[in-house]
RNA sequence: GGCCCCGUCGUCUAACGGUUAGGACGCCAGAUUUUCAAUCUGGUAACGCGGGUUCGAUUCCCGCCGGGGCUGCCA
């Protein structure tokens, strides 16, 4: 199947058109198809420079490559397909010729109405409760003025002309069997003043032009959609399938804002998430697998996914789940990955770690406690600056700590584990050796790995102590105990 | 106002006439543990309301209520 995704360059990528975006790559990728990306740019006022290429990257970061039409390539911004050009601002000539088309069929026709005349006739419609809809002056305008206004070159407009005696019935791929009156059908301004066309007639030109199977978009669309049928049945084309997703919500329910959360999916990326935590996320938002299945690749979910299952009811976009969601993907990397996603970050604060050739194991002691991977240079700083060890770090009342215990434990420790040679520093022989440390001393397993763990890392909380050690190596350790003696004494 | 869509734990959701209404996140408790996380176990918590149809409705129908989208020469 040909499916699309079709953004306009009006800002940053919306979460919630990644969603769609997803959605469209995945029954694409399911069956085999292509997964088209197009530029809708014909409001020229609300097109901002730069967002292509910002939708074009957060794409390129998900993984959602486009099989045809916009995309990066190099670095730059190309277009690739027989079916081009794939940006609607320069499609302009092609719009014109299917508006003149149902111009000259009469199912369409100009409209001269100025802007404040349409402005006053929706406030008399509203003051009389009625619905705010074109009243049709122009349809009734003589021939003759027509022509003389149109070959004066009177600013106008190309509107369709609806019929009001028709129902409108298709199938959503979601929602079923939908209906539409005729009568409530606005006739739709289908080309601009500027030349320019509106979504309606760009979307149905394009995508009878490129082939699209299936359209994928929010429910915002939906009441729109007679008129692109209409469309569609007036060329005598076959029109795409039509799935209209629920949209992403607000907590308060309402249409996920910008004033109420980060809507933007580059904030996700900025925030540290993984591409593979978000688009599972999204996709979980709306859909379901029929299974108990929690986390999806991104080919998991090419094989998974089904529209049948997309969800008809609008989703609040709590990230609660992301997450957690996030954690697990962290945690499913491969311990190599980590390290080397995260070195980079740890090099940039502690240069030291460029080259230790124990960063791997330094790095796979923290890879289960984190959520994001900015958090982990303050996790192994110590391993490559000496622990800021205090007093108050080192007695701890809670684990029995006492001031005055500390220079015997302390002592004992750097006693038992200066007999451990270097080739058997693990964490095994150094448990074993404290464990019999702590029973002689008599001490509680506070007592002994508290003080430990504070000495060589200073920091409140962290990995284990014996892990700690190990990675450490010896001659660190000893340092570190003889340190924290002097601290103590 | 009109048209259209939607309605299960706080959130994301399962169920497609018969279940103790299931799972996940969150929250709470416990386990583990030197700490904080992670992890494991358990717990809390939902069918919007009213009529039908039916032996039986969360499930089907109608009404109400509630929420949302659209109602632009924006997409």
């Amino acid at each position: 199947m040909r499916t699309r995704f079709a953004p306009s360059p009006t800002g940053f990528l919306h979460v919630g058109g990644l969603r769609t975006a997803l959605y469209a790559y995945l029954i694409a990728k399911q069956t085999k198809g292509k997964f088209l990306l197009r530029i809708e740019d014909t409001d020229q006022e609300r097109s901002v420079p730069g967002a292509v290429e910002n939708i074009l990257s957060t794409l390129h970061w998900a993984g959602l490559h486009p099989d045809e039409g916009v995309m990066m390539r190099k670095g730059i911004m190309a277009q690739e397909g027989t079916k081009g050009p794939y940006i609607q601002s320069e499609r302009t000539e092609i719009y014109k010729k299917y508006a003149d088309e149902l111009l000259a069929k009469g199912l369409a026709y100009p409209c001269f109405c100025t802007p404040e005349r349409l402005t006053k006739m929706r406030d008399d419609q509203s003051a009389r409760k009625q619905a705010p809809m074109y009243d049709r002056h122009c349809l009734s305008l003589p021939k003759k003025e027509i022509e003389q206004r149109l070959a004066k070159g009177d600013p106008h407009v190309l509107r369709l002309h609806v019929p009001h005696e028709r129902t409108i019935t298709y199938e959503d791929e979601i929602r079923g069997a939908m209906s539409f009156q005729g009568h409530t059908i606005d006739d739709q301004v289908l080309l601009k003043s500027d030349g320019f066309p509106t979504y309606h007639l760009a979307h149905v030109v394009d995508d009878h032009l490129m082939e699209i199977d299936l359209v994928i978009r929010g429910e915002e669309w939906l009441s729109s959609t007679p008129k692109h049928l209409l469309l569609f049945e007036l060329f005598g084309w076959t029109p795409p399938k039509y799935a209209h997703v629920p949209l992403l919500l607000n907590k308060d329910r309402t249409k996920l804002s910008k004033r109420q959360s980060a809507v933007a999916a580059e904030d996700y990326i900025k925030e540290g998430y993984l591409p593979e935590a978000l688009l599972n996320f999204l996709a979980l938002l709306g859909w379901n697998p029929g299974s108990e299945q929690e986390m999806f690749s991104l080919p998991e979910l090419a094989e998974a996914f089904s529209l049948e299952r997309v969800q008809k009811a609008g989703a609040i976009f709590d990230t609660e789940k992301l997450l957690w969601l996030q954690g697990q993907w962290i945690r499913r990397l491969s311990p190599q990955d980590f390290a080397e996603r995260i070195r980079p970050m740890v090099v940039a604060r502690f240069p030291d770690a460029d080259q230790d050739p124990h960063f791997p194991e330094r790095a796979a002691l923290i890879q289960g406690r984190v959520t994001f991977f900015r958090e982990t240079p303050e996790m192994l700083g110590f391993f490559y600056e000496e622990p800021k060890v205090t007093m108050g770090l080192l007695a701890n009342p809670k684990q029995k700590v006492t001031p005055e215990l500390l220079p015997k434990v302390l002592k004992a420790l750097a006693k038992t584990l200066d007999l451990l040679p270097d080739n058997k520093w693990t964490i095994d022989t150094l448990k074993e050796a404290v464990q019999k440390t702590m029973k002689k001393e008599e001490l509680g397993q506070g007592q002994i790995l508290w003080p430990l763990r504070a000495a060589l890392t200073g920091l409140p909380f962290s990995p284990g102590a014996y892990e700690v050690a190990a990675a450490l190596g010896k001659t660190a350790t000893m340092a570190r105990l003889v340190s924290a003696q002097k601290i103590a004494a």
